[in-house]
DNA sequence: CTCAGAACCTGGAGGC
DNA sequence: TGCCTCCAGGTTCTGA
């Protein structure tokens, strides 16, 4: 689920359902997945009688605003936020439950247990958010921005789209779904890109980005979405998951092949290294 | 500093 | 059915 759109629609989802939740008490059953900070003493004492104000997201991370702490919170492959309508019996994914003045849980889910919520005092909001050193959002960049990032490294432009401290946001699917609709190979190198192709590039972040958002981002494989919401972008992808289909703008063959140890995506015909 | 590869986890799919 | 290998929407650590 967790690339931008999914994120926001997780959002979105929780700023609806949730604001103010006020929390009882709490329950962690994998200790590594909550981290706090070195000005708090406890998770379990810092949450409770906590209220939630909202919901904010950067990149694929989610910021909760609670009343006196704040959560910078990432699902990483596979971390959903529930909050299940009737008392539902507690799955051995589950690692994380807050109990809710109201009766009901917020549980964090998460298979294989590679989401991360890391909880500090309000005041250090500013200061966690910026040590992330996240790079602008797809929506936001500019070709001219690109350009110039891609101009100090030596890796393939695949690779420089998955790295959030150049853009934020942007993952597996949707770098390669970018690099179609922009007509680059996975493997050209990003400095060998010329102003044009990066102010394409940018265009496709955003014309994707945004559309995948309308769409309530993409549900692959048999996930079920957090809050009762399934993505329908699945139904628009052009390459990803695509081997061996016709591609929708030359009818040649999609391919797939690792790059930087990441499965992707492309069409060989009209995405070629040098054009 | 940059970059490739392994590590963190678990389950599903496919080969034998 | 059982066992093995590979793969998965992501980040972070290690070491060259």
């Amino acid at each position: 689920m967790p690339e931008l759109p999914e994120v926001e629609t997780v959002k979105r989802g929780l700023n609806r359902l949730a604001q103010g939740i006020c929390v009882k008490d709490v329950t962690v059953t994998w200790p590594a997945i909550v981290q706090i900070s070195d000005e708090l003493t406890d998770f379990r004492q810092a949450m409770r009688g906590q209220t939630l104000q909202d919901v904010e997201r950067r990149g694929k991370f989610l910021i909760f605003n609670w009343s006196d702490v704040i959560w910078v919170s990432h699902l990483r492959m596979e971390g959903k936020y529930l909050l299940p309508e009737h008392k539902e019996v507690v799955d051995k994914y589950t690692h994380v439950i807050l109990e809710l003045e109201d009766g009901r849980d917020l549980r964090y889910r998460d298979v294989r247990k590679f989401g991360r919520i890391k909880c500090y005092p309000k005041q250090q909001k500013e200061a966690a958010i910026n040590a992330l050193h996240l790079g602008p959002e797809p929506q936001e960049v500019t070709g001219e921005e690109l350009f110039n990032a891609f101009q100090r490294t030596k890796r393939a432009i695949k690779p420089c789209l998955l790295d959030q401290h150049i853009i934020a946001g942007i993952g597996n699917i949707y770098a390669d779904e970018i690099l179609w609709e922009s007509q680059i190979h996975p493997e050209t190198l990003a400095a060998n890109l010329s102003e044009a192709q990066c102010v394409q590039l940018a265009a496709a972040m955003a014309t994707i980005i945004k559309r995948a958002i309308e769409k309530g981002g993409t549900t692959v494989r048999t996930y079920t979405n957090a809050l009762g919401e399934n993505g329908h972008y699945q139904d628009e992808l052009k390459v990803y998951g695509r081997e061996g289909l016709p591609c929708a703008r030359c009818h040649n063959t999609i391919e797939k092949i690792k790059v930087a140890q990441r499965g992707t995506h492309f069409c060989p015909y009209c995405q070629r290294i040098g054009e």
